[in-house]
DNA sequence: GTGGTCTAGACCACC
DNA sequence: GTGGTCTAGACCACG
């Protein structure tokens, strides 16, 4: 969890540290009352800049998902679970519903984009990684 | 075809045109040699400035995907159908696979994913435009 | 290196930029790694619009010469110095050639076109900047 | 003369038709006195439009080359002979010129350049066409 | 403080 | 009437 973010990704940095804290809560790998990494142990294992996450927390703070208490760090809020879930599941699905509107309007019919979706359940990748050559390949005929 | 572009999405405005003319160019909308709405008739249509139109047809041209003759317009050139639909599916592989993966760390099973894409691909929806509120609800419960 | 362009000639500012960057990259005094100016500062120092350096800056990304990273900087990408060599002889051979046969064409010799070339070889000038008249001046009799 | 005009080139079409005839005033392939193809004959033959041809002879005419008369066509004036040698070389001079500069500042040494020039020399071209590989390839390696 | 995006408008080059 | 170039300035996203 939090192990990586991707630099060249369209998605801003403190966004990604965002989505995956929320995605750990929404799937449990995160619990009420855990604490988060300090912003400055996350910045160094990231290897990206102190301000960055330190916005992320103060975003998911203002979103009531976790507090911040000076000097002794960030813990995960009460009914942050359900919150979380909803909001990871109504972002997948407009991630998805976009994706799919784009393939129908590339002129992919349902065979191709269930395939597609097959393919990439069934594989596993760091969060924001790189798409892997199956998946591209799949369509390269 | 090029009749709608939103102004709220966080892809920026020359990107969505962009887009669009490769989408319909690889779904054999737009076919070779054909011309492209002139920059300022373009502009007009959508309600944008004339920049940011000349912006997406510079970038279309940088691609190798259409050709602009001064004076006479911007037209779809040869080869541009197949590069179109190799990039337009390795884009909508990407962002399929992207949108599975974060299903995944949400903790949605491949029956709530597959069940998002088949409601998806059912509903028609302009490109860039919202949610629909029936795909957004499917899994609120 | 990118202390001066003609905002008189015929050549577009952005491209003069782009080739001077080029030119820099061609001959070693631009090194992978290294930061180029930022949009602003060279603005200022070349006494031109913002813009005009940001759509020089973005083209080279789009060659893949450049990489951006919003709130750093411009850095030359690994691979842009054998790239920038060919692409510079390229376009040198391809304008000599032109300016060549412009020469047979007009009714030059070669002892004429060796000349001219000579000189010019011993000259130097500001990149873009006009043409010393011991040049012009060479053919005047 | 007159056969070849390169739409795809920098250089205005205009443009090309007024070197062209300067080139061949200069070179003695035109005569004072002679007659100049038609605007009508000559934009049919080289597939362009009949406006561009005319700018170009009116440009012609504005430089004291040419004098027309409605309903006869255009001629050769006395002394554009001179005028087009002056115009002709001194354009040589400054092409030849920024190349050589361009080269200088690519890396290019004056053995490279020179080795160009020989080749370029000896190689014959349409006007404003490609540039044969084989001078392309001089610098690959 | 960095670059990104968009708007607005002027002027030019070309057909 | 077509696209090209440049300027000027505003606002935003990011680190």
């Amino acid at each position: 969890m939090l192990s990586r973010i991707n630099i060249d990704s369209s998605i801003p940095v403190y966004e990604q540290i965002e989505n995956q804290v929320q995605f750990a809560i929404a799937s449990g790998e995160l619990k009420i009352g855990d604490k988060l990494p300090s912003v400055k142990e996350l910045a160094d294992r990231l290897d990206i800049n102190f301000n960055t996450v330190a916005k992320a927390y103060r975003d998911l703070e203002v979103m009531g998902l976790i507090s911040t208490h000076r000097g002794r760090g960030c813990f995960v809020k009460k009914g942050a679970e359900k919150q979380c879930r909803d909001m990871s599941r109504s972002r997948v699905a407009a991630r998805l519903f976009e994706a799919v509107q784009e393939g129908k309007a590339a002129g992919l019919g349902k065979k191709n984009v269930t395939e597609l979706v097959n393919a990439s359940f069934a594989t596993d990748a760091e969060p924001y990684g790189d798409v892997p050559s199956e998946i591209k390949n799949l369509l390269k005929r």
